[in-house]
DNA sequence: CGGACGTTTAACAAAATTGTTAAACAAAAA
DNA sequence: TTTTTGTTTAACAATTTTGTTAAACGTCCG
């Protein structure tokens, strides 16, 4: 395997990655991959077979990186509050460099669900596990609501992805930029975090003049 | 226009709907339509001019019918707590009865952004304007933290939308049948509705023997 | 030099769909 | 009974896209 082959077949993922991910445009066809790539069409076959095997691949690697980032930051040896402020920086930035990633997963994964069945079937990963202890020993000291690992972590990750599923819905409702609709984006970390953990702003304290 | 043809115009979008919303076979065929509702492929073409059309045509209905359903409820008389209890309900309930059909609008949209562009120009709807003044009236109360009624009002759709759209990928990690899916979404409800309310459950009062 | 390898070119097979059309049929409406 | 209307049938054109193949080209490397 020389340098140019893994050159090239990593500049179409590359590509590929751009065309799915950044700019959403799901049904590029494999002349426009190659097109965009700057190679020869027969190449794509040649290194993938298939536009399926080839979409395969970016979905595994998309699904693998993602498990990895979790994984790295739900069991690293954080607070629960540090931990989860950490995933949703990391979500929402990621999410924010690429906008259509998560639009590229759902639907890949709907159109043949047997893809996601495989991908389970060889890496376990239930995010929740990796919070569970933390999360349960802070609902026994009463810093947090009852509620079970798996429903919090559908929570936080409904809230920080579905502004991204749903971002020409929600940009054009709301008449939105391109830049305001990142900075709304900024703007929800925090309201994420204090939304998941029920966190209230401190009392003020009355003034005598009111 | 005869009777028949209102019933087989509408035979045709109720199987349609069914393929698309129900069982998200998002890219049936006219012919794979056709079949579905017992008539001939001809006929799609006949009633809907192209399959584009009957795709615009369904769409442009969920969106209707989903924006007067936001709208009769957001724009009651009830308080705020009821209308977003409410608004809880019938989106769960009707993700429930149709699990794709947030995954055909937002496919649908990301394939064609004009389609909402368009709507939007022709229906004007921000939830959040329908409760924009409880809101604020409940942060001055201090009854509620400092939010932006966008921001509310996506965190509220997050919550109930993207378990939805997700689904086949949560499932599958979960490992759960449809049914314990379809539990899993119920008992959303009462989360979703505290987690937005930042309701504390109440403190208990400490007993002597501790 | 000469071969291996990455790459291009071009042409083609094949399939899948879509949209159109004309003719025929059946049944309701005039 | 005509006429109209909804519907079917079947065949077809046209397009799009995919995947394959064989031949040729250039270059790096042995």
């Amino acid at each position: 395997m020389s340098s140019e082959e893994v050159k090239t077949e990593k500049l179409i993922k590359e590509q590929a990655k751009i065309l799915f991910f950044k700019n959403g445009y799901l049904k590029a066809t494999t002349q426009e991959i190659a097109d965009k790539a700057g190679v020869n069409r027969a190449l794509i076959h040649y290194y993938f077979r298939s536009r399926e095997q080839l979409l395969d691949t970016l979905l595994d690697e998309a699904l693998l990186e993602k498990k990895e980032r979790v994984k790295r930051i739900l069991s690293s040896d954080l607070s629960l509050k540090e931990k989860i402020a950490a995933f949703i920086n990391s979500t929402m930035d990621y999410g924010i460099a690429f906008p259509y990633l998560e639009n590229f997963i759902i639907s890949e994964i709907a159109r043949c669900p047997k893809k996601i069945t495989d991908f389970c079937s060889v890496h376990s990963v239930k995010p929740s596990d990796l919070i569970k202890d933390q999360l349960e020993e802070e609902i026994r000291q009463k810093n947090l609501d009852p509620i079970s690992a798996e429903q919090f972590m559908v929570n936080l990750i409904a809230l920080c992805n579905y502004p991204l599923l749903a971002k020409p819905i929600l940009q054009t409702i709301h008449n939105m930029t391109d830049e305001a609709y990142g900075q709304f984006l900024v703007e929800r970390k925090q309201i994420i975090f204090s939304t998941i953990f029920k966190e209230r702003m401190p009392e003020t304290i009355p003034t005598k003049n009111e």
